[in-house]
DNA sequence: ACTATGTTTCAGTAAATATTGAAAATTCGG
DNA sequence: CCGAATTTTCAATATTTACTGAAACATAGT
């Protein structure tokens, strides 16, 4: 396979990818676009590069540049700003994972405390269903936050070992 | 807080974690009302409770059991089918990264070992950072790929105590 | 402080996704 | 095997989400 085709199929394959996590399309064929540049791009570069609007790059690289996946480099002596991904993949992970955990998993452990208070009659079994449900995925979910928080602060290879010393 | 009022915030604050996760709103919403249901309910049920048509709840709910969220159940006696899910959290996390790691994860490592062989000079960056990234990306996936293998076979105490031992 | 170059914003539009509702299909009891 | 009850399908529609392009804004060089 030729270079041009096997990036084609990357980018278009990491952008299907990120829909089914929560980043759209575009997000993340940007993002996938710096991972395979040898040097940082500009907007004009990923606007020919993906065929998409000026006003699209633009929003989204903002976007890349939020979680934290992609940053502004300005070179002396150019007027045109370039752009740049992290590419240590263990670090981009990290970063997801812990922006993701904000967003979504610790409101949802802070909703979760506050309906396990529910009132009502515990023997009515409504009531009960309803508080244990709550419950269970509670004490799931506080389990994953701290194993999350771990994993955020790890080094790759200390969780790579551990990880193979448990899984065999 | 009433049990209305927290069934309520529950199911609606279920559907929209679910669009975080590629699971549309309403299907979250169905599989929310199933869990804190004592007993099986009716898609009559889910209409009334969700505000939604017949036709939606229908293939939300035929959906949930492609997951192996939910399940068919048919009451002797009773001219209608009811339907309940599974209320073990830990069985239900197993699910969907099983049923997620096949639709997701696996069609990505295949498609980075095609990849990775692109023909071209290794000396050429753009050859080279290409195949690098991949490579790296390819690694971490492989990882994962065993860990969420092992993770879908475990008991939950076997998990939470293996976490516990290396997260402390 | 003017102008050319580059960046950002956002209202309007397009595309993708989810939902409805009614017709067709299926199932069950008699 | 008939008819009522129930479930399923799917074309039409509504809703949500993403994208464009042009105008407004910013910046740097002279």
């Amino acid at each position: 396979m030729k270079l041009s085709e096997a990036k084609q199929q990357f980018i278009s394959n990491w952008g299907a990818f990120g829909t089914h996590w929560g980043i759209n399309r575009t997000m993340a064929q940007i993002h996938a676009l710096l991972l395979i540049s040898p040097d940082p791009i500009t907007q004009d570069d990923m606007m020919e590069e993906l065929n998409i609007s000026r006003g699209n790059v633009n929003m989204n690289i903002r976007e890349l540049i939020n979680w934290g996946l992609a940053e502004r480099i300005i070179l002396p002596g150019e007027r045109k700003e370039f752009f740049s991904a992290e590419k240590d993949i263990w670090l981009v992970v990290k970063r997801i994972v812990k922006e993701r955990k904000k967003r979504e998993l610790d409101p949802m452990l802070q909703l979760l405390d506050k309906l396990e208070a529910v009132e009502g009659d515990k023997k009515d079994k409504h009531v009960k269903t309803f508080v244990e449900t709550v419950g269970n995925i509670k004490k799931l979910g506080k389990q994953a936050d701290k194993t999350l928080d771990t994993m955020i602060k790890a080094e790759e290879n200390w969780f790579i070992s551990n990880m193979l010393k448990i899984f065999k």
